[in-house]
DNA sequence: CGACTTCTTGAGGAGACTCAAGGGTGGTGG
DNA sequence: CCACCACCCTTGAGTCTCCTCAAGAAGTCG
């Protein structure tokens, strides 16, 4: 699981070649394993790090004065954790494990030698960024142009995707470690409203949604109701070819 | 302007050297001018560009298929456009010009040997990316977690720091070059409701805005109405005291 | 001066929120 | 083994934010 995992986050672009995998583990800390509901890290603690997510699934979020809480991305294995908070002083998120989770750390000073003498792999961490921006862009699409239906329809519709591109033995369904309060603090809609909305799509017939397994019965209305645009992802330049 | 504009964007990690920067420059096609309201580069545009904004302003935004569209974000003289679509087959979002304005486009291609060439202008735009990653779920949490008087507060807060750190002499008076209809696609509500949005931030004398003049009234309540966090950017470990 | 864009105001309706309460399930301790 | 607690899901009722449709006023450009 462990070499699996690592690699998949960089599949996307057309993957590492041994040297490049070899030098990316050389950063990572053992594995350690955590609990389900354990933190990772809380926002707001000073000099954050990067997390390489072997086994599991972890969520990110951000704490609003008001007691409400935003869900910004969940995490499956292979993803890296953490990395926009490279750039601040202190964590802009606190990372929460949904499952029982296996993790690295990666030493943020290596990373940064890395720069120097695997620049492959930092065009890489680069572009996993652009990927991530846009991401989240289409979130905010999401939540700012599209009623609540939408928005739950959007995050199955992408969950989905992700999982299949880990689990490419999953078909229409799957089991999803979220909680109807995960899911109302991942759309910015209440705990009821979003109970009402799931509520909807199973009268529809388009899911049923039994504890933390998930079906999906009608893949099309399902995407139409996402409104998802479509995205092709790009290898630099220099990789056409080589892989 | 241009040699000033071009350097703004790096110094919240210190700055470029003079190497430095004539590198990223000699990438940079001759600047353009560009009337208001031009198309810099639309969405599904295939093989999307970087550009960096020499001069005015520009919103980057997202077609919506119901009709509506949202804005992703406002650049000003100094920002970097069009970073995340490099990750991307077509441009993922629309750029136009909210001013007349000057750009310079820069090669991809020589983007990526830049990687090897100058790990530590890789670094920094690495860095770049990972702030507007933290500036995305920020805006992500107040879209989906506050209320539109909120919302609004927000986007003024963020422009006037932002214009304040391009031009350090504006105080509590700005110049904004967006329509209320721009504004409703800032924060994901409509025009008319924008409007009657701002008009309670009059009748509650916290800023005044007229045509495109914006005038803050009452700093300490703008900023509790934000509710923004507070974000303390770092430099890479090598810089301290370098610089 | 006319056409267009931008701002403003009114009225009615729908989506989402708040408050409140009840039921199911799993874990823990007496 | 059962009682209790914590967490999660569900449902009801009333309210408010925000939307839709509509139209008019004011400013701007050719």
């Amino acid at each position: 699981m462990d070499e699996r995992a690592a690699t998949v986050r960089f599949q996307p672009f057309g993957g590492l070649g041994p040297a490049e995998i070899a030098d990316l583990k050389a950063l990572a800390t053992p594995p350690r394993h955590l609990p389900k509901g354990a933190i990772v890290r809380h926002e707001g603690d000073p000099d954050p790090k990067m997390y390489l997510l072997i086994d599991g699934w972890t969520a990110s979020s951000i704490a609003v004065p008001n007691g409400n809480s935003q869900v910004i991305k969940v995490h499956l294995a292979g993803d890296m954790l953490g990395m926009p908070g490279l750039a601040m002083e202190e964590a802009p998120d606190t990372i929460r494990a949904l499952t029982p989770i296996t993790v690295s750390m990666i030493d943020t000073r290596a990373l940064w030698r890395l720069f120097t003498s695997s620049p492959r792999i930092a065009e890489l961490l680069f572009l996993i960024s652009q990927e991530e921006r846009v991401f989240l862009m289409d979130r905010l699409v999401s939540i700012a142009q599209t009623g609540g239906i939408s928005r739950v329809a959007a995050v199955i519709v992408r969950l989905h995707r992700k999982i299949v591109r880990v689990f490419p033995s999953v078909t229409d369904s799957m089991e999803i470690p979220l909680t109807q309060t995960d899911l109302a603090d991942m759309v910015g809609l209440t705990l009821v409203h979003v109970n009402r909305t799931i509520q909807k799509l199973r009268r529809d017939k388009v899911l049923t949604w039994v504890h933390q397994s998930v079906k999906i019965l009608d893949f099309g209305e399902l995407e139409t109701l996402a409104q998802l645009p479509v995205r092709t992802l790009r290898a630099p330049p220099q990789w056409k070819g080589t892989q």
